[in-house]
DNA sequence: TGGCCTCATAGGCTCGCCTTATGCCGTTGT
DNA sequence: ACAACGGCATAAGGCGAGCCTATGAGGCCA
C-alpha cells in the first residue's frame, strides 16, 4: 500500500507551515527561496488536490482557515519526523570535518538521537555531527579508543573506564499480531510462558535480545527458547509480528507508533521488570567541552521532558 | 528553516520501505505502479543524494545494508506520519457518499483520530469516513442531532442523551521556553502561581482552556488570570511559547514531540490533577453497527495499547 | 489619491522522471 | 553443464510539472 500522492510532497506542506508562521505567502516563498508566484501556485494546487480551502487570503496577508489549521497540525507531525530523519542522515555522511563524533546503540540511534540532533542544530547550526551506529559493545570500544567523544549504550553494565549518565528509560515490550491469543490476555502472560515461546528476534548479540535473556533468566529457571526466526532489522521484525509469524520483544520506543496504529498489540508480562536504562558514556576523567557538552545537555534534559 | 530537499520526497523513501518489505526492487516497483527501471533509478538517485549505500543488490533480490536499515527506520516514522495525515485528509473531504460520519474535538482530531483511521482503513478499506472537527459542545450537538454517528469529546461532563466510553486519558501540561525561570523548577510550581500568571491561550470556549479553569478553580481560590495572548491554533501557541512570550497549558498529546525536541520544556504543577478523559459518545439507546462499531473498537483498544 | 503591500495570472523554458527496449549477471533446475 | 529464469542496470525518447519573469488587480494607509 504505497503512500498516496496527496501527501508525498512534504515540501509543499512545509511551505504551508511557513505561511502559517510568517503570515503571508510571499514571506513564506522568500523563506523557501522561491518566488512568490511559485509558492502561490503550489498552495493553490495543494488546495485543489485536497479539495479543501486551507488559506484565507487577504490584502494584509494569509491566515489558515479552520481546516487549514487542522491540516497544518497534521503536517507538522510529518515534517518534524522528516526533519529528524534529515538530521540523522546528515550525521551518517562520513564526517571528515565533523566537529563532534558520536556512537550510539541501535535503539538510541533509531528513536532518540535524531530528535536530539534537531535540537542541537537549532542551538548550534554550524556543528557537523558524525554518527556511528552499533551494538553497545561497539559503542563502548569506540569511546575507549577515542574514535568518538560521546557514546550512547543500552543496558545496566557500564564498561570500565567510562563515566555514564542516564538519559532515558526504556521498557521492553512484548508484541503480537492483533489476532494472536495473547492479545486478549488482559492480565498478561507469565515470564515462563514468554521464555517457552519461540520469538521473532534480532540476531544474537543485539542489546535488546541480551537484555531480555538476562531479565527472564533472573525471574525464572526456564531458559529463553531459541528464536523461531532471526531478522536483521526492527522493521522486519514488526512486519513479521504483524503478519502473525510469532510474538517479539522490542523497545517501547520502537513500537509506540505501531501500537497506536494497531498493527500490533502489546502484551503485559506479569512479575517481570523489563525496564532498562539508556546511558550516555564518555571517557572517565575527560571533561566534556563544546559541542559534546551541548549534546549531552540536550540528551539529559530529555529525561524529564519525555512524553508520558 | 525550510525542510532539506534530501528528505522532501517521501514517495522514494516509501519505495525504499517497500523494497525492504518485499525483498526486491522489481516487486516494490510493481507495488507502486511504476516500472522496474524507474524504481531502480529513483533508489540509485537517492543513494547518490544521501551519499550512502542503502541496498545490497544481488541476483536474488535486494536487502538493506546496515545504513539502509537505520534510514528505513527513520523513514518509517515520517511515512507513518504522512499516512496518518492522509487518512485525516480523506475524511475532511465533504463526504457525500460517506458510510461513517464522525465528529471530534480538536485534541482528538489532531492527535488520535488520524491513526485510528489508518487502522480502520487497514481493517476495512472501502469505508469512507467524514470528519467534522469542533469543540466538545459542537460534537455533542452533532451526535444528538444525528448529523454524525460517533463523537469524540474532552472533559468530564457527558451531555444528557449520550452514552460515553473512555478511549484515552490525557494530561494538560504546562510548557515554557527553555530559558524561562520555571524551566529550572524541578519541584514544580503551585496552582496559585499558575493561576496568577497570564498565559498564551486558545480562545475562550476551547475545551483545554475550560478544563484548566475548572481544575485550577477547584484547587485554589485564585481565579485564572486572563490570557496575555489568544491564538487560534495549537501550533501558534507552541511557537509563541518557544519564543518566550509566556507559558501555556496544552494537551500532553500536543506537546510530546516538542518536548522531545526541546523547543519547549514541561513544568510540573504540584497538588493539581490536570488529567482528563477523552471520551467516545453516541446516542443513548442506539447500538453501534458496522463501520461505527469497528472504529469504536479501534479507538477503545487504543487505551491499553497507548505508548508509555 | 498615490504608494505600497498583498496575491493571482500568463507565457516561456528547463529539467526531472517515466516508459520501452535491451543487455548483463548470478542462480537454479534438469 | 547448460539453458532458462529472475533481478538489476543502461540507453534513448517523450511528456509534464514546476520554476522564473513580467504584469495586473485589489485593499490599506498616509
Amino acid at each position: 500500500m504505497p503512500l498516496s500522492p496527496r501527501v508525498s510532497d512534504l515540501a509543499t506542506f512545509d511551505l504551508l507551515l511557513s505561511v502559517a508562521r510568517l503570515g503571508s505567502v510571499g514571506a513564506a516563498a522568500r523563506a523557501h527561496d522561491v518566488t512568490q508566484p511559485a509558492a502561490s501556485a503550489r498552495l493553490s494546487h495543494l488546495e485543489r488536490k485536497l479539495g479543501l480551502r486551507l488559506l484565507d487570503r487577504s490584502a494584509r496577508g494569509s491566515r489558515l482557515t479552520e481546516h487549514g489549521a487542522l491540516v497544518a497540525d497534521w503536517a507538522r507531525a510529518a515534517v518534524d519526523a522528516a526533519a529528524a530523519m534529515d538530521a540523522g542522515l546528515r550525521s551518517l555522511r562520513v564526517g571528515a570535518h565533523s566537529r563532534l563524533r558520536v556512537a550510539a546503540s541501535l535503539t538510541v540511534a533509531e528513536y532518540l538521537l535524531p530528535h536530539w540532533l534537531v535540537a542541537l542544530q537549532a542551538a548550534a547550526p554550524d556543528i557537523a555531527v558524525a554518527l556511528v551506529a552499533g551494538n553497545s559493545d561497539d559503542v563502548a570500544r569506540a569511546v575507549l579508543d577515542d574514535e568518538v567523544e560521546l557514546g550512547f549504550v543500552e543496558g545496566p553494565q557500564v564498561p570500565a573506564g567510562l563515566t555514564s549518565r542516564r538519559v532515558a528509560r526504556d521498557e521492553l515490550t512484548v508484541i503480537v499480531a492483533p489476532g494472536h491469543p495473547w492479545a486478549r490476555r488482559r492480565s498478561g502472560i507469565t515470564p515462563a510462558e514468554l521464555a517457552a515461546t519461540p520469538l521473532v528476534s534480532r540476531e544474537r548479540g543485539s542489546g535488546t535480545r541480551r537484555h531480555l535473556e538476562r531479565a527472564v533468566g533472573s525471574a525464572t529457571d526456564v531458559a529463553v527458547a531459541p528464536p523461531l526466526l532471526e531478522l536483521p532489522s526492527t522493521t522486519a521484525i514488526k512486519t513479521a509480528v504483524a503478519e502473525g509469524v510469532a510474538p517479539a520483544v522490542l523497545s517501547s520506543l520502537a513500537v509506540a507508533a505501531d501500537l497506536a496504529a494497531r498493527t500490533v498489540v502489546a502484551v503485559p508480562v506479569r512479575d517481570l521488570d523489563l525496564t532498562r536504562d539508556l546511558r550516555m558514556v564518555h571517557r572517565r576523567g575527560r571533561r566534556l567541552i563544546g559541542p559534546a557538552l551541548e549534546l549531552s545537555a540536550i540528551a539529559h534534559r530529555g529525561v524529564r521532558a519525555r512524553p508520558r
